[in-house]
DNA sequence: GTATATAGTATTGTTTTTCATACTAATGTG
DNA sequence: CACATTAGTATGAAAAACAATACTATATAC
């Protein structure tokens, strides 16, 4: 960050985009939340049957992270073998225009 | 079973989340195409006084990315000292609903 | 008593990203 | 000549993300 130092910051307007990638951000986050958000609660292992290619700490990884980011719920039920189930809560249920747009972009050009 | 008739299952897509992820993830592009997006061409300098805490080299990595991926417009003029400019191509400029999507959400509970 | 099921944790290792620093080219200015 | 300027490259190091494997608990079925 040396070589930028002698370069004024223009602190003009607050982007807000660096802390939505924090929220929502990575290999994983935007997979998990699609079908959370349009296909619903899902259990631990379906979604990891669902994604591809997630392992199973990775999963457990992200829907921590999500969790403590309010946009998922967890529920434990407890019984032996376990159940937990994953909700995707009315913040993340707001990001359906995103993942419309999203879509809508890639459809765009892609098909 | 939980019931989940209050989560709107809209429409179940091929998921595209992990390309998209590709093209416009990670910790620069979205603010870099933002910016080019809303404030239009931008010369290398420019973007870095703009971009808080990006290094000469993340961002020259960034922008060459994008130019490969079709969503910059990479102008150098043949000057010295060097002149470039970015500009954002028409597939990034489809992507002004998914900013403004994500605009909103943001907004919506951090405001 | 053995196997199976589920949702993890712990540990270690690898791969990918990001950062810091030094260097370059060619011209204009003092 | 010395120096500033712009948009880079090159290099190595550090940090973060991701992966692989082994391990756990305990009720139920066989």
């Amino acid at each position: 960050m040396k070589d930028t130092s002698d370069i004024p910051v223009v602190e003009e307007w607050n982007c807000p985009m660096p802390d939505i990638a924090k929220l929502i951000g990575g290999k994983w986050k935007l997979i998990i939340l699609q079908i959370l958000i349009f296909q619903g609660t899902k259990r631990f292992n379906e979604l990891r049957k669902m994604i591809d290619g997630v392992t199973q700490t990775m999963l457990t990884q992200q829907l921590r992270a999500l969790e403590r980011d309010g946009l998922v719920h967890r529920k434990v039920y407890p019984e032996v073998p376990p159940r937990v189930e994953y909700t995707a809560t009315q913040r993340a249920l707001n990001l359906t225009d995103v993942f419309e747009a999203m879509h809508d972009w890639w459809v765009k050009d892609n098909d």
